[in-house]
DNA sequence: TTTTTACTCGCAAACGTTTTCAAAAGAAAG
DNA sequence: CTTTCTTTTGAAAACGTTTGCGAGTAAAAA
């Protein structure tokens, strides 16, 4: 790799010279311009980014905290969208996945900080109050995805889950079910509790039956959806079920058609996220869908308004969920 | 963010003694050493990386170029696996996707050079030589993944990918199939040959009928399964099909229930790779797995083995599919 | 012509490390 | 009591950039 002293060297002008032509931070005369550039052009150079980073102290680098995409298809969007957009404001991404070990994810956000990152994005944090600890020592550009902070100050972008549950509630009523049954993710998580509560102010607002005994906590992975249809299958209590994932929806589907049942002539089941599974399956899954390029999109928006020191007006972006129509879903 | 001077200072030292216990390079007496890691303690120092990397020319990063993992979720395991192995020998990923646009694949490696990365693991290229040429101008460890380079020098991790055609094909024999349709990936690609040629010849051997007419050309995709099944349910031709992927596969299965088939009565379908959602459809789908995590694995071992400098004795490992029987297939 | 102004450019410090070299100090040997 | 050898430490250069400051030159104004 050469440096900005050969290429000064060969261009016969100072060190300073070439920076100021690559960044042109400041006027210099056409004639050496022209020379730096053939220079450059003629060794190939490039500039190196620690030293730059260094200098500047800023790695032009984002950082990425995920849960893990391989159990979760969702979050393979997310990293697949948000380096995409990362890419296009001209950043890196480094990568790193919370293995649900407080001081795995404290010690990938050391290393960003170390690293000089220029933002960070968090999708699913193990431990918020640490993290949070971490990042305002550093006057580091933050923004959540998926599941806002507690603490309201930082930046997050978020779906409405609320509606979510009012669309899939809706959805059941206008089909005409009575009997319906939710599954949940972890009821810890606060975004659970707001999909659950949207989906039961609906219904209790159309006077439908729906109580406690009505509501299954799930964890969002596959398994916990068969293991939801084994358990109601006993008694054939439902006509129509909402699983707060996708995942889990097609772990019901897939137990409920093993043991014979017709969907949805005999029950009646809607996902939610709309991956991109949802499809492929039949039937293909009903299911209410996360706009998950545009909230990726928006969370990188978001911190380069930051690096850039906007103040940023409004710190919780919230996005609507859609409604996709499949073939698990019919009229009671 | 503190930095050496002020531990230095703060423990009465100079910077280079601070740096020599944290690096314990150079003995260092005990009372100095515990004043050191007291005043570290006390400011929570940890080192910049941008300064150590520019100064020993290792940015502690390895680079990965990945086609993109959400039109293929076996892409989504490679970035989980080979994140997960990165992090233990302790360095950062650096994640980015080819576009399937020569241009910015060679500006994300230009980048990655910038950064002085550890090793670049590569999965899937556009334009084969053109990294070749920007890659080995610098001497950066370098190894494939899932697919070899036509350089045979550059490191590989790659399947035995004409053993996976004798697989499939001898499921096929076994089972009594005669009339056999393979829907092959990208023939432009060479493991798709090979897949191919390992299919073929088994068939051959067992004197079953395969000609270029039961050769189908896909494209990876799912729809590209839901066109070949089209295709062919007009004339009930075959009685097994080899789908090079699971994604095409799902795309069969899909259309062909659609159209009333029973699976794998009607007929038998085999996939490739053994994506997580293979044994989440109903009927769950017989398949060629892939050892992904062992083969990522692999991957960061052979960048790991080049950066300390080991020579490598077998540029080529190659992985053993393996067999995944489930229901999509049948005695004929 | 002299003075002022504007424009280019180079020097050198700085960013936060590692590492070579040598100095200081203490221990061992003569 | 020197001399020599170890051991521990610090000073300073280096990695490759950016940037403040001032020098030099040419153009504009007096």
């Amino acid at each position: 790799m050469s440096s900005m002293k050969e290429v000064a060297k060969l261009a016969g002008v100072s060190i300073s010279t070439v920076s100021r032509v690559i960044n042109n931070s400041v006027p210099v005369e056409e004639d050496t311009r022209k020379k730096v550039e053939k220079a450059i052009k003629k060794l190939n150079y490039k500039p190196n980014l620690l030293a730059k980073g260094l200098r500047i102290k800023s790695g032009r680098l984002i950082g990425l905290l995920v849960p893990g995409t391989i159990y979760n298809h969702a979050f393979a969007s997310f990293v697949d969208y948000i380096e995409s957009n990362v890419s296009n404001i001209g950043y890196n991404l480094v990568l790193g996945h919370n293995r649900n070990d407080p001081n795995s994810e404290a010690e990938f956000i050391d290393t960003l900080i170390r690293r000089n990152v220029d933002g960070i994005i968090l999708s699913r944090v193990s431990d918020e109050s640490r993290v949070l600890r971490m990042l305002d020592n550093n006057k580091i550009p933050v923004v959540v995805i998926d599941r806002a902070f507690t603490n309201e100050d930082v930046p997050a972008v978020v779906l409405d889950n609320y509606q979510a549950g009012e669309i899939a509630a809706k959805h059941f009523v206008d089909l005409g079910h009575k009997k319906i049954a939710c599954l949940t993710g972890p009821l810890n998580i606060s975004l659970c509790r707001e999909r659950l509560n949207g989906f039961r102010d609906t219904l209790l607002k159309f006077n439908i039956d729906f109580t406690k005994n009505d509501i299954y906590e799930g964890d969002f992975k596959f398994e916990s959806g068969v293991d939801f249809a084994k358990e109601i299958i006993n008694n054939r209590k439902y006509s129509a079920i909402w699983a707060q994932n996708d995942l889990m929806a097609i772990g019901i589907i897939n137990h409920l058609i093993r043991v014979g049942y017709k969907i949805p002539e005999d029950i009646s089941i809607v996902g939610m996220d709309d991956i991109t599974f949802s499809r492929m399956i039949v039937p293909s899954l009903t299911t209410v869908g996360q706009p998950f390029s545009d909230m990726c999109k928006s969370a990188v928006d978001l911190i380069y308004d930051q690096i850039k020191g906007k103040t940023i007006q409004n710190k919780r972006l919230i996005f609507q969920p859609y409604f996709v129509l499949r073939e698990t879903t019919k009229k009671y």
